[in-house]
DNA sequence: AAAAAATAGTTTCAAATGCAACTATATTAC
DNA sequence: GTAATATAGTTGCATTTGAAACTATTTTTT
């Protein structure tokens, strides 16, 4: 049953994610890359572009170069707070705003594909295993994940 | 509960698991990347390269990247088979073999580490709802997961 | 307040990957 | 048996991403 490692699959999951954002976002001008970006900013609006990079747990240089991009594409503006010089605040464009319920729409019907044959106990068995899993991997990579604690269960 | 959509999850742990490896691999001149056709071309000596991309649904140019470097690196040999001069069988060096059991066992380490604080009974839950989420991607993507017809369960 | 350390972002380089066009060989149709 | 199609692999190009070195501010130490 374990002849292979949860990763060949968790593997194929992202990839075809990608792929399939990339075909369904065509029309977009919006890509696969930037998609969790594009949430995240139409969903926080003027996060700054290190609480980005650490809700989404992406490296830095990545986020700047997304955002620069969304940026270009002009779904993104920056503005400087006074408060802080080095830093950014991001905000949806009007135009971005409009996709915003469309381009969310599109990552939740992803979920239910991943789903398919899932009741609905075991789609949020799922959620949680794949949430826990994340915070585990996270834990060890950057041992910033909170550790509840609980025992196994 | 579904603030996120589960890709979010899938896309830190891929990632994560991306680094992990490269740091765990440091010292084996292999890659994360070829980490898995290292293991599958250890454990099916012989197998193609058309074989390997659909065995760990990579496209095939990236099978062929992957493999060269790793034949570069001295692990993998490419043998044309009288049967079919268009193709390659793969086999491992001896030097490849002998690093099999630790290579393999790091990406099993990893599995700990992902499912760490969940029971056997969850692990094995964990397991089965990771590879029929990949079948469903696949499914989505090529047409060609077995759909099992199985009914909500 | 000057020096040191921390923080926010950018940029360069390299790795991982998909796609599409390509070559070479095999198989199928006619 | 030749032409058309399919299959196996390679290569060039683009995207996604992380690491590390860098700049510019801010905060902390002394």
């Amino acid at each position: 049953m374990d002849k292979d490692p949860l990763i060949k699959w968790i593997s194929i999951i992202y990839r075809y994610s990608l792929i399939y954002a990339n075909e369904q976002l065509k029309d977009f001008n919006i890509s696969a890359g930037e998609l969790s970006f594009f949430i995240a900013i139409t969903d926080m609006e003027g996060i700054t572009q290190e609480k980005l990079s650490s809700y989404l747990r992406m490296n830095k240089g990545t986020t700047a170069k997304a955002v620069k991009s969304l940026e270009t594409k002009g779904y993104v503006i920056k503005r400087i707070p006074e408060s802080d010089k080095r830093s950014y605040n991001l905000y949806p464009t009007a135009k971005a705003v409009e996709l915003r319920k469309r381009i969310r729409k599109l990552a939740f019907e992803w979920n239910d594909i991943l789903l398919k044959g899932f009741d609905k106990k075991r789609r949020k068995e799922a959620a949680l295993i794949i949430e826990k899993m994340a915070k585990n991997a996270d834990m060890c990579i950057n041992r910033s994940g909170e550790d509840d604690g609980k025992k196994d269960q």
